[in-house]
DNA sequence: ACATTTACAATTGGATCCAGTATCCTAAAT
DNA sequence: ATTTAGGATACTGGATCCAATTGTAAATGT
């Protein structure tokens, strides 16, 4: 079994899954409004495949919670309240929390040291879009090592859960964010997993009311 | 549109749907043993319909987690091993707390009541069977009126992970959990949301440590 | 005798076809 | 004029058919 050289086969997924795929990360980038309604023929026309693959992808996003399937009616695009902002960081901060116990531990150098370089590069960034992105991979770096399962489908769903176009309402807090991922990558090099988390579900906390505090100037204006 | 009496169609679910929930139960009440293989054709016949329901209520089983489906191959019943269970308990334990959280203040009267008719019946149960289906709704009541969708699902998934079938491991520890029952309707009569919360964590983080030790004294033998 | 290859059977994945339901529009009736 | 019944349309749900992949077992070669 020697698989030397990337001369593999473009992508041994199964239909249904790449299409899945392609939706998903189409309403993540916010292509398709919330409530916009997704017909299997137009989708499946749009892909080139036939219905089949579309409706067993959208089954599948709708288990993931990223739209609503409606017997004989179909799917529309969820859409996303104040509320549900709410529960997403707050389910957020407890079950990294625990991510990160699960994870600090097994972290290896590498690890450490990538987070550190995400941390100076959320430091240094330039624009608001790079430094999420950085955040999102150090949030995704800091769970990478826990095994559990579910817990990491979980968090995954949350993460879906909502649309990535509000990093303009974190303008301004960037440096508060940092100083925390500081202590964050401090508490893991000193194997004080429990702090980690701790710390972890503070800062989830923090950013989460200060999201939810610009949604509402901005509901009001 | 008045809908006075009782003449409606008997089911409207789709068919998928029936179909899911019957495999479900069934893997549920363990008629699937965990490893066995699943194959759509025979389910498929065995209920009188297309494979095609079947298909999709593969998928729905398998985003709940309950078989895994590889491409090609097929699906398999999941297999649980004891550090599923401690992930199981663990995450039950937060996010119950959690939706406690939540659902506390808006119990109602009668809702209190059904609570306090349920511990009764867990403490008069004449066979563990009784006890443990009490105890399920019990839970289930607590957290009744949480209106975070996303928390209610994560739940349920964590419910249907473990088959239902260790209710002998609880022998002997009833006396405890009734107790434990007892002050948490106390401080939900008390509108004391927090510790009525962080009494179900514990009583969770309890049972799941009590049920490890009988799983691991059991896999000795 | 053992390893490797090849052909075949079994099963899932994808496409197409048909049926049933929901929605929208029009026309009729009060 | 407004409401309601009827029907046309368009879409989803389910059945069937075909293709692709995997595993097994036979066959061939070393």
């Amino acid at each position: 079994m020697s698989m030397k050289q990337g001369l593999r086969i473009d992508n041994r997924d199964t239909l249904h899954l790449k299409v899945c795929n392609v939706i998903r990360e189409a309403i993540i980038r916010g292509d398709f409004k919330p409530g916009e309604r997704l017909k299997q023929s137009d989708m499946a026309e749009q892909l080139g495949v036939s219905r089949m693959p579309v409706r067993e992808a959208f089954r599948k996003l709708e288990s993931e919670g990223l739209i609503i399937l409606e017997p004989h009616k179909g799917a529309i695009v969820k859409s996303i309240q104040v509320e549900d902002v709410a529960e997403i960081y707050a389910l957020r901060a407890e079950l990294e929390r625990i991510a990160v116990e699960q994870s600090a531990d097994l972290l290896t150098n590498d690890d450490t040291q990538q987070l550190s370089y995400l941390a100076d590069q959320m430091e240094t960034a330039e624009d608001v879009d790079d430094f999420v992105q950085y955040n999102i991979d150090f949030h995704k770096l800091l769970i990478k090592r826990c095994n559990w399962e579910r817990l990491n489908t979980f968090i995954t769903t949350l993460w879906n859960g909502l649309p990535q176009q509000t990093p303009h309402l974190l303008e301004g807090q960037t440096e508060m964010s940092n100083k925390e991922h500081r202590a964050i990558i401090n508490a893991i090099q000193n194997k004080e997993k429990g702090k980690a988390g701790k710390l972890v579900a503070e800062h989830i906390k923090r950013t989460g009311e200060k999201l939810i505090n610009s949604l509402e100037k901005e509901g009001q204006s």
